[in-house]
DNA sequence: TAGCATTTGTGCGTATGTATG
DNA sequence: ACATACATACGCACAAATGCT
């Protein structure tokens, strides 16, 4: 194809790491779908121009992210897992988009607290900063496997309590409902990616150096009022989003 | 907004890669405007908990990119913070969303060719596959930067010769004018993230281990024919998204 | 002009991690 | 499992440039 060599080295980034990357990437693009298995080692060894060991630390990577299950005498094993595709429409619910992808969803409250506003949050939610807002911090996980880590924040003192009605019901929609808050819309959604923190490998389950998907959205009642800010951080490898018109 | 989270060692990226990766994000999201400059070597290592020649390599890893200028006596001046944003409307323009925010912008065409679709293509444009179609790889760069590295599919034989119309013109909404096309609208977008390429490394001017945003838009004309399929590579620390009401 | 604090630039010895054969 | 080579990270020390008093 091109001459351009398939891993560096001296790049910061071992070639372990590189290849595990590289691997993760041809099982979701389906190029091992035929055999449903991992080229042999020494094969891999030879397409990267490195050593079978090299290559072993790769796959014991991705087997310890249960991607892999290697089997003597057999080779390795494809573990397949679909990315889920989470719809941003005009009116986004997360339940509602993925409930047919995924057997079981769950929820879950992780902090709250009521604070002062910060620059960025203030800005979001069209407030002077430091006018009082209601932080929650909430989990949310499919089938066993992390899907986000979500900050929200909501304007004082409208949705005071809100966090234990979400805590209940483990739906923001729900929540907001007991709120009186019937329908709401998206405004303005933003979407980048970074590395995940070390907080993102506690709170989803992943390894060292994977991408989360950051997305920061503002949500508007019926009436045009701001009611939500959130960051969500979604793990790149689990997860896709779909811009539908 | 806290600085709680460390950085983690014997991950397989380098402490140095990390370091960077996360000053870099902290210039982008605007951390530093007040100075223009980062913070002193000394206290970077202190933040992060690490050695300063660690940090260093990280400094001149950025400096290598042409993001930063250190200058001895003073400190290290930051000479880019602007992350792009590209909006994602139901009428998606590259040039019109992007050029209030970029002085210079090029759009550069690599390589074209007629060739049977493969079962994605096919399927993304609702032909049977191994219809023939056009496929259009070109590039976009900003300011000296890339942008992104696009493969864009057309159906045959409506289409032949738009890569030499988008040649001369650098525009695909040109292109497609020439070829009766007076508007199109996005049908659907798919959005992911995935560590870059050998290819995206040269093309793009990346470092391995960087991020690419990876979108798969289907766009179809006002009779709502569809008539382009595009896989398009963007770095995550120049561009972000944004989906707007 | 001289002195001082701050900040980047450089050297060296050592320990650990990564990759090969 | 072992031996080898190189990259990464640390700790300490000192030099050089800048800005201020």
């Amino acid at each position: 194809m091109n001459d351009s060599r398939l891993v560096r080295r001296q790049s910061g980034v071992a070639l372990w790491r590189q290849i595990a990357d590289r691997i993760r990437a041809a099982i979701a693009d389906g190029s091992y779908d035929e055999t449903g298995m991992v080229p042999p080692e020494t094969v891999l060894a030879g397409d990267f121009g490195v050593n079978r060991h090299t290559v072993r630390a790769a796959l014991s990577a991705l087997t310890q992210e249960g991607m892999l299950r290697p089997v003597q005498g057999v080779g390795t094993l494809i573990l397949r897992r679909e990315r889920l595709s989470l719809p941003i429409s005009r009116r986004t619910r997360f339940t509602q988009g993925v409930g047919e992808q995924a057997r079981e969803l769950s929820g879950r409250l992780l902090d709250h607290a009521e604070e002062p506003a910060g620059a960025a949050v203030a800005l979001a939610l069209g407030l002077a900063p430091q006018t009082p807002v209601l932080r929650v911090e909430s989990l949310r996980a499919g089938d066993g496997r992390g899907l986000s880590r979500s900050t929200a924040w909501f304007p004082l003192p409208r949705f005071r309590g809100l966090a234990d009605a979400f805590e209940k019901s483990g739906s923001v929609t729900a929540a907001l409902r007991a709120f009186g808050v019937e329908d709401y819309v998206r405004v303005k959604t933003e979407i980048s990616a970074v590395h995940a923190e070390p907080a993102d490998l506690v709170d989803l389950g992943l390894a060292p150096g994977a991408i989360v998907l950051v997305t920061q959205a503002v949500n508007a009642d019926a009436g045009g009022g701001l009611i939500q800010y959130a960051v969500s951080r979604f793990p790149a490898d689990r997860v896709q989003f779909t811009v539908e018109a």
